[in-house]
DNA sequence: GCTTGACCTTCCAGTGGCGGGAAGGTTTAC
DNA sequence: GTAAACCTTCCCGCCACTGGAAGGTCAAGC
């Protein structure tokens, strides 16, 4: 099949499928006669496989490692387990940045009137946090 | 003062507050007789400004009509509220899709042995997802 | 045979928000 | 006198693509 069937298989854009030949992510596609990439189900298999990958928050480096231990038959499982492990404490540091961010919006906006005058309890906020102490 | 004490007194680096005018978010700074730029109190608080404003979240766009609120004294802080919860409705998108990720890596680690051996979980969920049905 | 449109190819540029580092000028301290 | 710590501009690199230009190929309909 051609790339944008393969694209349409995978979950991912051609122009992403070109992106990962491109970065020696994957092999090289086969090519026709006519110069055109050509996707076997095996290689359509390795590209969703990236794409659910990247849906759970990898990125391509890990995913390079991922797919390393997908093709190694004598992998320990013990290592794709950690590898998940880890991402997993990395999207919690995430979380809990974006979760404290977000309270100090709602504490902010909880503060300001939010009507048609100039006095402003988010502006004070951006502008004075953090120096009362002087 | 010169800028790299504006930096440690505004929190940004250097690098930031040169790029910050480059892209003309701030006025050009003043500059000295040896063509240093030169920074007032005045400087370092819009520079304040912004790094409180980068920290919750808020990107350099939205950072400039920020900043052109906290300048206009003919302001209605319902515009300054109203940009606070559409960013807190960002955020809270963004925390959701890492919570899902989250829990996707926490339900696939669960069911990986984690040992020596090559069969594993992980693999197989990232490899098969979604194939079922056929 | 001709056109139209949907494919495909490569290559280059841009995104956001900086950081690193080169090459060179200035100031300060010893 | 010199070393270091500043400062300047400029350009490249990061991540993971996306958009678009310029051009080749293919299938269908007339």
């Amino acid at each position: 099949m051609n790339i944008s069937e393969a694209a349409r298989r995978s979950g991912l854009s051609a122009k992403t499928i070109r992106y990962y030949e491109d970065i020696d992510l994957i092999a090289p596609a086969a090519r026709g006669e006519n110069g055109y990439r050509q996707y076997d189900s095996g290689a359509v298999e390795e590209l969703h496989f990236l794409a659910r990958a990247r849906e759970v928050g990898f990125d391509l480096q890990e995913c390079r490692q991922l797919l390393n231990l997908l093709r190694d038959t004598q992998r320990h499982s013990r290592h794709a387990r950690e590898l998940v492990l880890e991402k997993s404490q990395q999207l919690q540091q995430r979380i809990d940045k974006l979760v404290a961010m977000q309270s100090v919006l709602e504490d902010m906006a909880s503060r300001c009137h939010g009507d048609e005058g100039p006095e402003c309890a988010i502006l004070e906020d951006l502008a004075g946090a953090g120096e009362e102490t002087q």
